[in-house]
DNA sequence: TAGATTGTTAATCGATTAACAATC
DNA sequence: TAGATTGTTAATCGATTAACAATC
């Protein structure tokens, strides 16, 4: 167990998750080691990276055996911050957020959703993921008093700049926006992760045109 | 009007649709032309990197002048492809399938969808985004006739590779992957564009945990 | 012409890969 | 001990930035 030694790069940031993730399978599948060369083959990258990736964190693995997967793991996990049960609330009830409350299993990934909001009156009352859909109103009350940090944005792109604003007043300081727009928060603390499907859809058009396939990065 | 001299780097590549999409937006708002120092300050990159970028594709700007957006906008658009016109069909109608077949405006992106599927009898018949979901077991008949070439993938991480296989079977050569599942096809001239909007989550959670804003990638 | 801004080369920076000594 | 595999340094590669001549 060493001194961490590489600076975090963005890259490494970014490849957190899928390490993460990785793990998690072999994990369910039982496996109980695992050596930078076979996890490379998997996730279709190199032993060294792995290794370097890894020792910006600290030594977790163990010369001439490899790494524990089960420790390994926990270890990404606490540095992603799984375990920080941050409070978020949906913002838009639509198809896309009625999908994002659904299927995204929060728990499993350090969140507790706690409350959905729509403007549309016609969506307040309905049931999803086993909370009330709230009107937009609400929120104002519901912040106060429960306090939610992470804000997910399925809303319209001509919405999300406004919303987001004033969700910084009430005390929001992560967005997951899938709203299209180039969200972007000026406050000190305030986190934004912009998903924009667009953008995918568009290099699937590429890729497709040019029959090149440009590797994952998410 | 010169001939490219840069290799196109898939940097260069996952940025293109960003590219594309703040010229529409320009254009939308009726400015004409642009210069890279000002497109850089919106879009949150270098004025030499813009050059470099574009340079990639030909000479488009003009010397003490800077871009005509408008042809700027159409010639990254014919790069991408969105002039192709690729026959989508859409595997799994549940609140993300509904999500993105009402919301994504393929028609605006290259893609035309022009079937949806799933295999829960319950969901065929309705009516999504103009279509009527099919049930699955019409796939086959259907992609005989009609000959699409995308697939998108709203489906369980458990049946993903099991219906990729089937569906490269029936002449599909582009996913568009939001199963969580790592979807790889060995087949030649098969490409994949996977969405791992979970990996996203945890990307959020790692900001939010260390305050730290990771630049946009997507 | 003078001013602006590109296209393009060269310099810098950072990330990936290779290599190997350390060590389990 | 011998074999395996890490941690870590050095080498390579690629991408970004800086600079400036070309030119509109």
């Amino acid at each position: 167990m060493s001194v961490k030694k590489n600076t975090v790069s963005f890259s490494v940031i970014r490849r957190l998750p899928r390490y993460y993730r990785f793990l998690g399978d072999l994990l369910a599948s039982g496996v109980g080691r695992i050596s930078s060369k076979e996890l490379a083959e998997r996730m279709h990258l190199t032993a060294s990276q792995i290794r370097q990736d890894l020792n910006c964190f600290g030594g977790f693995g163990q010369q001439g055996y490899g790494y524990n997967i089960h420790q390994l793991h926990r270890e990404i996990g606490k540095i992603i911050g799984v375990d920080h049960d941050l409070q978020a609330i949906l913002i838009g009830a639509g198809n896309l957020g009625q999908a994002i409350a659904t299927h995204m299993h929060f728990e499993k990934r350090g969140f507790t959703l706690t409350g959905i909001f729509d403007c549309d009156a016609q969506k307040v009352g309905r049931q999803v993921a086993g909370l009330q859909v709230q009107h937009s109103d609400d929120l104002s009350a519901f912040c106060a008093q429960r306090h939610p940090t992470i804000a997910i944005l399925c809303i319209p792109k001509t919405a999300a700049a406004q919303v987001a604003e004033s969700l910084v007043e009430l005390g929001i300081t992560g967005f997951w926006n899938f709203s299209h727009y180039d969200l972007r928060v000026d406050h000190k603390n305030v986190v934004v992760e912009n998903v924009h499907l667009g953008d995918s859809l568009l290099t699937l058009c590429y890729q497709a045109t040019h029959n090149i396939h440009t590797p994952d990065f998410l």
